[in-house]
DNA sequence: GTCTATATAAAGATAGAC
DNA sequence: GTCTATCTTTATATAGAC
């Protein structure tokens, strides 16, 4: 059934379309850039992309596991750099900051997230399944700490996951559609968080 | 310079248009919706709506004007109806609400915020307004309510602005990309946190 | 794996009749 | 204001040579 290919087999020339699609679409959205597009910046022609990728829907298919599989290799990175709850929620907060800050960048299944009506079924599903990714870590960290006591009690571990997590999305959608206005970034906007959470 | 028709003086006929266009948006996004799309639900053809609108993207900047519109009216009733800062927060969360609970649809701005790099600049700009709108808003909102002693002194009230719109914005973008997982809506989360707003 | 050439359909838009 | 017909460009995709 998922006959799509895996993301640890790609050729080299595969992996340079499956990077430049990833910013193509964090930047503009399924919707918003072609096939073309990624030709011109990878510097090769367009069947040359539906050699290696057939269709638009398997590419970012492709594209969005290997999102998902990187971010949870990121939370294990953080988990053995960071012991307590506060910090590893601050460090969570950075990976947003990282993504945001190179150009402005949405989070890849933000964008997709928001445009979930509008993309493939099959993509829709990896996006949900990162999300549900996010809630469980986040609220695992959350209801350790409270137990460890580094956290204030009292709180519903599962209710300030959502928020930390519809927050940093927030913070990365109104930012860049803010422009030049003065805003913090997604790291900021997490440590208010993650302070007024702290015991 | 702007020579795109003001909202105020739309025929029947081209207020129809503007209103499914608008859904449209909600829903799939600037680059995920075309004339045709509208014709099929206004039930007209495609050349009736460029008799109306010339251009996409200045039927997309009527639309946007409107909502920007209609979300200032919206502000002032509730102003109208709520004299403190804690419900006028709550209430203003609530719009969020209305807006999302219809359909699971999203701001229309959050959606043209995320795809800001692949919309007409004019289009942009107006979202650019919206977003400042809001920030200005909030951030007067809960500076009185800090002076008036019905929320918590010391804490910057633009930082909390930011927080709250983030999290409302956020909370569509990932309710939605999350599907049936249990969710609270943005009224929920946005409770919470003028909960923790509190004197 | 990459290319040229080509097919097919859709999108945005215009001309001109009614 | 709405229509049919048409134009132009782009997007997704395929065929087949190198």
């Amino acid at each position: 059934m998922n006959s799509t290919k895996h993301f640890s087999e790609l050729s080299p020339a595969a992996e340079r379309i499956v990077d430049v699609a990833q910013g193509l679409i964090q930047r503009a959205g399924y919707n918003g850039f072609s096939y073309e597009d990624i030709a011109r910046e990878v510097g090769i022609k367009k069947p040359s992309i539906h050699h290696h990728f057939p269709t638009k829907a398997e590419l970012v298919a492709v594209v969005t596991q290997r999102y998902m599989h990187r971010f949870r290799e990121a939370l294990l990175r953080l988990e053995g750099r960071h012991a307590r709850a506060p910090e590893r929620l601050l460090a969570y907060a950075d990976l947003f900051e990282q993504t945001y800050g190179a150009q402005r960048q949405l989070c890849l299944c933000g964008m997709l997230g928001a445009e979930a009506d509008a993309i493939p079924a099959e993509v829709a599903h990896e996006v949900q399944q990162f999300f549900k990714a996010n809630m469980t870590w986040l609220t695992d960290v959350i209801a350790q700490g409270q137990q460890q006591g580094s956290l204030r009690a009292g709180v519903d571990p599962a209710a300030q996951a959502q928020l930390l997590l519809c927050a940093l999305e927030g913070a990365m959608v109104v930012g860049r559609a803010a422009g030049r206005v003065a805003h913090q970034g997604p790291a900021a906007l997490g440590a208010a968080l993650v302070l007024s959470l702290r015991a």
